[in-house]
Order: C-alpha cells, then structure tokens, then sequence
DNA sequence: TAAGTTTTGTTGTTTTTTCAACATTTTGAG
DNA sequence: CTCAAAATGTTGAAAAAACAACAAAACTTA
C-alpha cells in the first residue's frame, strides 16, 4: 500500500518496519484522505478528535484573529504533524486551521486511541511516546529561538541574531537559509523593503555578504 | 526526606505516591544541590549530562549573544524543569545558562539514565514520558501564542492579541494578566513607555479598560 | 508614619520602520 | 527563447517606536 512508503518518510514512522506499521495504523485507526487546493482540512475552534499527519502535499496552519485578520502561523510541508501539541496538553479544540495550498494526502490518526494505550497492550504507544518527546523537544527548541530573534528591537539585530542562529547551527560562517528574502522577511516579521535595505547595509560595512540563499556571517567576536 | 514533598509539586511528579517518587529518584540518579542567589547553575554552551528541575527558589535562563550582550530568556519558577528540550532533541549543549536569582534548591536528574530505558524495566519511564509529552505540548503552545504576538506590526496589535489570547484562556473579558506593566513591555519586546502609552488611547477609545493587574477587552466582533 | 524604592504615565526629540512606488533582476512556463 | 510573474533593491515621505527625562502614584519596610 502506498500509505507505508508515505508514513515511512515521516519523523514518527521512518525506521520503523512495516509490520509494526500496520499494527499501528489499525492501533491509532488511522484514515487517509485527499484534499484539493484551498480546501479546509479542519478549521479553528473544531473540537479535536485526530492528530493529523501531513502525508503529501502542503498546507498552511492559519489564525484568525477577532478583527477577522488571517494571518498564516506555520508552513506545514510532507511529513509534518498537526494538532499534537493541542491533543496532548489537553487542549479542547485546534488553534488554528488548517487549509491545503496544493493537492495534499492527509492521515487522521484518532487521538484518544493514540494518547491511551490500547487493550492488547502493544508496544506501538511506547515507541511512539518516545518519538513524540523528540518531535515536541525539537519544535520547542526552534520556536524558542524564533522568539529570541523577533524579540530584537531592530530589524539589524533580528537579522544578525537569525544568521547567528543558522551560522551556529551549520558550523561554519558560510550557510546556506532555507528562505528567500521576502520569506526572510515575512519569518522575522518585519518589512520586506526595511530588511533589503539593512541587508544591503550590513553588507557594505562587511559585516556580512550574501548571494541568493547563501550567507556569510563575520565573525564578530575575538 | 524534605525532597519528596518538593518534587509532589512539580508537574513530573504530582500524584505519584512516594514508594514511585523513591524509586524513580534512584532510577534517575536525582541529585538535589542548593545553590545560593547569582550561582550559575549551569552555563550555555556546557555538555547536557542532566534534566535539571527547579524544586524551590527561582532562576533565570540567560543567553549571551557573540556580541556579548546578556538576555533573559525565561524565568524559572518554582517546579519548571530545564534542560529537557535540548535532552531530547539529541542536541549536546545547553543553549542558555541557568543562573540563580535567590536562594534555590535544584535537583539534578541523569540525562541517559531518564532518556533510555533501565535494565530492570520498570514503570518509571513510561509514566515520565508520559508527562513529559504532556509537559512540553503545553510549553510549545505557549509559545506558539507569543510568536503570534510578537508578529504582530505594531504595539497596538501586539498588546490587543496578547490581551486576546489572556481572554479567550479566562473565558472572560475580565481577566486577570501575570505582568505588570514593566514585565509585559518586557514580554512583548517593546519599549516600556511606549506601551505606557498605547495603553493609554486604547483605555481612551473604550476599548480596553484596565487597574493594576486587571483587565477588560471590549468584545470586537459582532 | 515617613522615607526610599518601584511602578506607572506623560511628553518631546530622535531614530527607525513602514508604506508606496518604481526599476532591475531572476525565475519559470510554454 | 520569450514573455509574464515573482523576487529584489532603492528611495523619499509618513507613521510609529525608541529613547530620555521627569513627575506622580503605589508599594515597602524600617
């Protein structure tokens, strides 16, 4: 089944036989189902009844405010979970919706199924849990170093605290960031022409260089 | 022994009967240490060999940037862990240092010996990781909710999502915030007087309404 | 209660960011 | 290759935020 090589390619399921994999999917009742371009896949405020994993496809995870405003919280790409953090801290519904951006395979996992371990007393909710805790950790770990960079005062300090970042995370001054420009511009919440131009700047003080996707941070210590 | 009592406080352990809590302390290698107000707890960058939870006292999680400049993270309080992220996440080092603000008692548990599974396999793990999923779904939810303020282009905006999200989570529009003003500006990333200010006009316009630590938000919609 | 400290509000100046508009370059589809 | 769309850089005017400085109020605590 198609599904298999799927799962297999998600954090949850990579390295994890297939067996044990279909054990699961009858343990969590899990159902996969298509959704085309535009569609809501759950909205927000929905009671939550699934853990959703994003098979295939693309999606936005989308907030709207009391003004009406939607703004896009998170690019949930192939592989990616939705509603865990909500299923698990006992939250009653999803914080936001979710709408596919192109034509997506989703699989609904049922979460009281999954959160408590099942009457033949499988190993499936161990290996899981544990898998979970690293997924969360991670996740933690990257929106904490989100806050740190929007919590800058200037767009040149959440600039430089960003290439820090991904400077440190990559081991070297040269990197490669998984954004264009105006993505930069839109993570770090900023506007996009204010950023241009302290790029721009910064490179002129030789602070750092840049070419498409490619960075170079000085090293400004010592 | 006194640490019983303290750890029946902490998430991890609450409703854990004391022959569990016994055990899991040898299990984990729990270590209890008193350190004194500004004692580093442990430093940034220094390799991860323990969880650490805060049994009584308070800290601060302080990152240094290469510029050298000295920020707060995040306040430790009474019964928070630290250090479990990057524990799980596989990652090395400790990505802040910890340092004592008063008088506190720290208990140390052994990373390895929390993470995998001990020879006698018991219980232990299964329920720990358990609340951990619990522990770190609702830490990532919290910060989800900041980055959403921090988004936001203006202090206006900033403070009314704030204000939002602190209403819907009360069920109420009175509601009661953990800041005062000082720590709020501080929260949001913006210049104390500033948000002095934007208060101001929005108590002006009727559409918020605040005293001390209270608030109203004048429901927008509908 | 009195004195000192912390919190809070206010205001004017300076700096920074947003906004809008446009030119140039790059990318992608056909 | 060609054309349209998207991404990028630049600039000047308008708006907003930071900054600095001060006064009033609230809260400690001796």
């Amino acid at each position: 089944m198609e599904i298999f090589k799927v799962l297999r390619k998600s954090d949850l399921f990579s390295q994890i036989d297939d067996q044990t994999i279909a054990k699961m999917i009858n343990c969590f009742d899990a159902k996969g189902v298509v959704f085309e371009k535009g569609q809501q896949i759950v909205g927000q405020g929905q009671e939550i009844k699934d853990i959703i994993l994003l098979a295939k496809g693309e999606a936005n995870a989308q907030n709207e405010d009391l003004f009406g405003n939607i703004s896009i919280i998170l690019n949930i790409s192939s592989g990616d979970f939705f509603g865990v953090e909500e299923a698990y801290a006992e939250e009653p519904c999803y914080k936001d919706s979710l709408v596919a951006t192109e034509q997506s395979l989703v699989v609904f996992f049922n979460k009281d199924k999954l959160i408590s371990p099942c009457a033949n007393n499988c190993l499936c909710h161990q290996i899981l849990t544990k898998r979970l805790v690293k997924i969360l950790s991670s996740r933690s770990l990257a929106l904490t170093d989100k806050i740190k960079h929007l919590s800058q005062r200037g767009i040149k300090d959440k600039v430089l605290s960003y290439l820090q970042t991904q400077s440190r995370h990559a081991n070297s001054r040269y990197f490669d960031i998984p954004f264009n420009k105006t993505e930069l511009a839109n993570y770090l919440a900023v506007e996009r022409s204010a950023l241009s131009s302290v790029l721009s700047k910064l490179k002129k003080e030789g602070i750092i260089d840049f070419e498409k996707k490619r960075f170079f941070l000085k090293n400004i210590k010592e």
